[in-house]
DNA sequence: GTCGTGACTAGCC
DNA sequence: CGGCTAGCCACGA
């Protein structure tokens, strides 16, 4: 058990490829249901930016908020995964949606 | 030890 | 349906 954060890109590390995560979704992986909001600033200081692939975490409405990297970006790798993106929000976020 | 901030969420109007 | 408010949590100053 380490720091909240590390756990948060643990979390983010094990979502499969072509598949999302909702902040929500991994403040409860790491039994913090609460802590949807400290899991985005964990993700936003994340130092594993290639190891971790938050680009896989959006919002719970599938909008793909801010990244550190650009949002754009995010969108593109995104797409080139097979999820697919709609004016910044990923569309049928529950087909895609990473489920434990 | 307290305050302010942010990649959030759900509820209300 | 769209916008706003309040509640939450972890972290750095």
């Amino acid at each position: 058990m380490k720091t909240f954060s590390e756990q948060v890109w643990q979390a983010t590390k094990r979502i499969p490829k072509g598949r999302v995560a909702t902040y929500a979704l991994i403040a409860k992986a790491i039994k913090r249901p609460k802590s949807a909001r400290a899991v985005g600033n964990a993700l936003n200081k994340n130092p594993y930016a290639p190891i971790v692939p938050c680009h896989r975490v959006v919002r719970s409405d599938g909008f793909v908020g801010g990244f550190a990297s650009g949002s754009e970006m995010k969108i593109k790798l995104l797409m080139r995964e097979g999820v697919t993106i709609k004016n910044k929000r990923v569309a049928s976020l529950e087909k895609f949606l990473y489920r434990k």
